[in-house]
DNA sequence: CGCGGAATTGAAAATACTCAAAATTAGTGG
DNA sequence: CCACTAATTTTGAGTATTTTCAATTCCGCG
């Protein structure tokens, strides 16, 4: 407490200023530096930008906007969106701690979509240029690299199934056992959790109203197989939720 | 004619024995080498792998199957698919050629979805392991790839805009105004092609039955916007169905 | 306590699907 | 080249799922 330094230190401890770091980030086995060692995760560090909080309903990018940074979520959750001509929107993805945004901007140097926060949450600023750089020197990132932006392509494929080819039910279903083994995959509950985003959002992102995903969760509610509070989810009866997601199982609505 | 090494080299001039090559490809400004000195290009002609035909209706890979390489098309059409637990499929995408498939099978080193050949195709194999190493070397080729990697991104999160929030008649536009545009960038002509892919295959792909399809095709014909022969496509009103796709203007169903 | 946004519920309407039959086209072998 | 068969496409009628519109309830918040 009294040791000389800390009065000098102290001032620097503005969490907002303080560099990210990649070594000392719980994500890192989720996130980029996965599978680095020591020194090559400090090369990563050192071109790493600041920090950067994002306010909930704030925007991160929007379409259009010159393509500078990736970003990886440090911590809250976001959507991005779409936006066509006559002013429809499609939101494509939830994410959350430890995945990378932007990835869709390389292609013209410009933003595809819009990325706003579900709620406070914080990035860490990769600036392409520097880890396209970075990437040549170190092939394990490399590859790493090439990996989340290939599961970004199968994630993508997978919803076009979803959206393409799955009654409302089963979309419902597909959606909140994907957000279960996600949070599993953090290490917090799969059975419970808190959904970050409106009824709204959930439905534009399934390609429903908001209405039937009022429906459905009275109707999954009714079946026993969940329990709701607001945006409290519990799951009761996972394996047939992941029956009905997987097509093996429906029922009859009502 | 009569030249002395004309009897040795004939033999060699078996097409799919012949090696690729970038250098002397049609596509390449279209396709992997886009924006490379000749130099560069030399080094990735070194690594492509032999020339593959596939016959229609073939595949040229099947989920599940081990990743080893990706393929440039660089004659036909092919059709990405899906298939889900309960067997319900889903198209992905059609390519063609100067395109790239498989990159979503990076992610797992195995392939997520299947590449079927919509009529005898011919693609050049590029072992990946061998690209990644080049691409440490090449920076232009390394940020190359990462454009096509993100342009498939946002051509996939186009597909949700059109699946999740777009009705019949928009979707059949889109997919219309689509296809000229890529035959356009081709050198192709952009108002009159042959569709490639079945009713049933463009159905699939929109999230919508043959017969939906089907009827589309001959209320577009009603209202001349377009003229149909078998799978011969003459667009007769683009702009008219640039706008329809852009959503700024619709018909009423009849 | 009352206001406003979000969520739920109900009834009517619409879009696209299913099923069925007919027509057209493609493929095959004589 | 033609005839035959199989596959694909078109068209129609009825149905189903989901949407739309409207009204109500729930909750957070000043």
């Amino acid at each position: 407490m009294n040791h000389p330094l800390s009065y000098v230190e102290a001032p620097a401890l503005n969490v907002s200023a303080l560099k990210a770091s990649c070594a000392n980030c719980s994500l890192h086995q989720l996130c980029l530096p996965m599978g680095l060692d020591t020194a090559d995760i400090n090369r990563l560090d050192q071109i790493i930008g600041r920090r950067r909080r994002i306010a909930k309903d704030e925007r991160l990018y929007q379409m259009g906007e010159p393509f500078t940074n990736l970003y990886a979520i440090r911590l809250g959750h976001f959507k991005t969106l779409q936006i066509n001509a006559s002013g429809g929107q499609q939101i494509t993805g939830f994410q959350m701690a430890g995945e990378l945004l932007g990835m869709d901007a390389i292609s013209t140097d410009r933003h595809h979509c819009d990325a706003a926060a579900l709620e406070d949450s914080e990035v860490c600023e990769i600036p392409f240029a520097l880890l396209e750089e970075l990437l040549s020197h170190i092939p394990t990132l490399l590859h790493h690299f090439h990996r989340i932006m290939s599961q970004e392509i199968t994630r993508e494929q997978s919803v076009m199934l979803l959206l393409g080819n799955m009654r409302a039910e089963q979309r419902f279903a597909v959606f909140l056992v994907n957000l279960s083994a996600r949070y599993a995959a953090r290490g917090y509950s799969s059975t419970s959790f808190q959904l970050r985003m409106s009824r709204e959002d959930i439905g534009n992102y399934l390609g429903l109203t908001i209405e039937s995903i009022s429906r459905l969760l009275s109707r999954f509610k009714k079946q026993g197989w969940l329990k709701v509070d607001k945006r409290e989810v519990q799951l009761l009866n996972p394996a047939m939720l992941k029956a009905l997601a997987a097509g093996t199982e429906n029922c009859s609505p009502m």
